[in-house]
This record gives structure tokens, sequence and C-alpha cells, in this order.
RNA sequence: UCAGAGGGCCGGACGGUCGCCCGCCGCCGCUAAAGCUAUGACGUGGCUUGCCGCGCCGAAGCCUUGGCGAAGGCGGGAGGAAAGUCCGGGCUCCAAUAUGGCAGGAUGCCGGAUAACGUCCGGCCAAUGCAAAUUGAGGGAAAGUGCCACAGAAAGGAAACUACCUCCUGCAAGUUCACUGCGUGAAAAGGCAUGAGGAAAAGCUGAAAGGGUGCGGUAAGAGCGUACCGGGCCGAUGGUAACAAAGGCCGCAUGGUAAACCCCAUCCGGAGCAAGACCAAAUAGGGACAGUAUUGCGGGCCAUAUCGUGGCUGUCCGGGUUGGUUGCUAGAGACGGCGAGUAAUCGCCGCCCCAGAUGAAUGAUCGUCACUGCUUUGGCAGGACAGAACCCGGCUUACAGGCCCUCUGACUUU
């Protein structure tokens, strides 16, 4: 159980996003991770991408709601500490339902939780 | 009841679980500054030699104020368009954006409202509609210039052309009559051609053809005359005005286009909260003040008046970029009542505080009930347009579904 608080950074300038691009990625149904390890302090931090592609504002700013209850939900339990995560909407995010929403997030944090297997 | 016109309003509701942002409250902790003191240090005096008095310093102690952090409590937390960024203002800077002119831009019936507007309200005129109503860049075309495609004879000082009418001359054939013989002469009407004149009524066109229709008139015609319609000029009178208009005169004279140039009138400096101010960090140009020289430069341009700035010397210090703080929300403010006004709107009184984020909070999820559609009547789907970003007043555009009020026309009934 994780009863004790986990507190989720949250990264907020472009250099971050732009540092967490380079590190490894899951994509599964309807949410794409990238994750990167930041030796720079051992929190977890999150943030949050959905383009223009997705829809007009108060549709990018309902995924963008949607996929932090589901980092809410899930980080505490599945993150990394030490590493920083993006969230990603795609073009299905705003229709999929709450418990399929949940199951993509979690396998795709499931697998970037495990070493990767082919080391570069 | 059906069809239609105008205006106003709402933009699902309730609950469970878990969260976010801002403000306030009190508690705890940390921290900064000021103050107070001893069981403290120092100086000095007294004496019974380890106590007392005085002065001063000064906390890890007390107290006051401020800041930060965390558990908690309370309050608030997207829209009618928050949108497009199209107008108008407030606010800020641009070295002063002052006065006059030019250029450029915008607006354009009249009156009112307003901080202002290209907005709103009321009215006038024109067009459309049976009507309620709607729409209108709605000043000037006798200041000037330009343009009027295609078609058409002609697209603008009214003339040329076709066709029409009259007259002169010429031509050849025919008709009739006479003489007579295979021809001659005469006549009237007509044909063709040239010329002169009349007239602008007819000419397929076109968005538009220099008033229209009828009758008379005439060689043919013509406002040539006349009746009606249309038009122009003057205009009693009404209205603040736009404008309306009794009546009179004129046979009728200056086509359209100013979302073509232009003319007239009114208004307008530019950029925008990424404005601007402050703090911290770190690397090259630099900045401030004083003295000196007196000319150049500086609003889109010119002139006037001030104003700012540049060169050199001396002294003293820090700006682009990143991060943070501020600007930042109490305002042409919301609601209610009364009053003025046809209305837009304004005045007074009462009452309230109602988002301030910055990779950007204002929610996520589940259930119930309403609503809409489909349906085998059990249920199954769906929820429009759309997210504050300095703040107001408008305009424009988008919008599922629903509610209310007023008015018009038709039909039916009483």
């Amino acid at each position: 159980m994780t009863d004790h608080k986990i507190q989720l950074g949250r990264l907020t300038k472009r250099s971050e996003f732009l540092y967490v691009r380079d590190g490894r990625y899951r994509a599964i149904g309807a949410v794409v991770i990238q994750m990167r390890k930041n030796p720079g302090h051992d929190a977890i931090r999150v943030g949050f991408t959905a383009t223009k592609k997705i829809g007009n504002a108060v549709t990018r700013n309902r995924v963008k709601r949607r996929l932090r209850e589901v980092a809410r939900a899930l980080l505490a339990d599945y993150g990394l500490p030490g590493h920083d995560y993006v969230f990603i909407a795609r073009d299905n995010t705003n229709g999929r339902k709450w418990q399929d929403l949940l199951d993509d997030a979690q396998k795709a944090l499931i697998t970037l939780s495990k070493p990767p297997k082919t080391k570069t």
C-alpha cells in the first residue's frame, strides 16, 4: 500500500520536456508515455502534452485533466523515483472509457519500469 | 388551430469518492528585524571579601512585527459568446507627442444617448412584403476628370445610319387615252438612282435610349395642341432637424456610376501587459553625475516653440538573456427599489464583493432523476458552440435543446 504521500513534481519548462523526449517511450491504447531517468533529483516528476491535432482548447484541456488523474492514480505505485515522465494524448484519449484508459497507462508503466532488454 | 414577425431568458439538476488554484483565520515549526531584560560578560564604588549599589553591553530567554512551510477550518473559483481580434476607450511606454499645415486613414440622412465609437435609441426617405416588420457605405453627379462590357443605328455637347414624307433631275418598262399604224404624243399614280429639305415618331438591342398612354393634328411627324400619369421650379404652413406639404408656375430643360478618382464636413500620433517597474544570478559591448564644445541628430514629412541626445576629460557604478516579484483585479462593477425620459440611457438610495492562473487552476470518476432520439415498451444510445490571460463598452461569427412575452395574416367557433 502507498499510504505515504508521494509528492508528484511538475515539468514546467520546454527544456525539461525536450530532455524526456530523448528517453524511452511506450504507446498503448490511447496514451503515449515517455520516461527518462533524471539524476538531478530522486522524486517523480510528470508533464502532459496535448497537441492541436487533438482538438480545440476545450478538448485539449479535458484530455490533459484526464491524463493528470491517470498519473495521480498510477504513478505512486508504478512510477520509478528519480525519473521524469511525459504523458502524451492521442486522438482517442478524449473518447476512451475511463477504465480502459487506466489499463492502457498501467500496462505502459509496468513495461517501462522493467529494465530495458537491449542496452545500447 | 395553422403560417409568420419581433424581443427577452436558460445553456441540465442532485448526491457519493478522490483532487487542483486563490484569499482569510487561528495553531505549530523555521527565519529576519526592532525592543526589553538576568541566573550572564565588562567597567567602577562600598565594605563584613563574597555580597550589595551604579553604568554599559547583550542573548540560545521574553515580547512585538513581518516572511516562509505543513496538518486543519471557512469563503470563492470560466462564457453567452470567454471565440474572431474587427472598432472604441481606460492604463503603460515611446527622449516633450504642444501648436499649425501636408500626406495617409476612417466615417457620412436628421436628432438624441455615451468616457468614446464605425455602437445603441427615436425619427425621415427609398425598396420589399397583404401585414406584423425587414433591408439600406442613405453627403455631393449644373467643380472637374474618367468609365458605361456584350448587344445595339446610337452609351451622351445629341447627331450620323436604316426606314418614312415632300420636292428637283435622270432612267427604263408597263397602264390608260388620242393620232395612227407596228411608231409618236399626252396623262396620272408608282419603281429605281443622285441631290436638296422636313422630322427625330419607328429600328430586333440593352441594366439604362433625351418623359409615357389615348385623342386631335400633319406631306410625314413632333408637348405641336389637349386629357390623365410622371417630372422640374417656387412654396403658405408643420417640424429642433432630416423632411413632409396646401397651392401656384413650367410643355419638360442637366442618363447612370462617387464599395472610380475626386470635392465637402467631422474625427484620428505610434506601439502594446511579451506594455512598463523592481529584485537575483552569470559573460562581451556599456550606464549615471560634473565640467567643456556648440553644431548635428531625434515624431510619417515640414514649420514654430521649448525638450532630449550624441564628442572629450574626471569620478562612481552596473544594463541585453534566464528565473522570480509586481502590474493583477473594487470596476464607465453586480443586484434590488424609486424617479426622469417614447427609448437608448441617466440620477438618487439600499445592499454586495463576484476567478486571477502563468506547460496555465476552475476538475476526474461513479450513480440517480429529468431531456431528446430509436424501440420488441424491457431497454439502448446521446448532450450543442465552445476555455478567462490587463480591464471595460460594442460589433461579427458559432450554437443541441428548451422556456416566456408582444404583434401580424388566414381559417373555424361564439
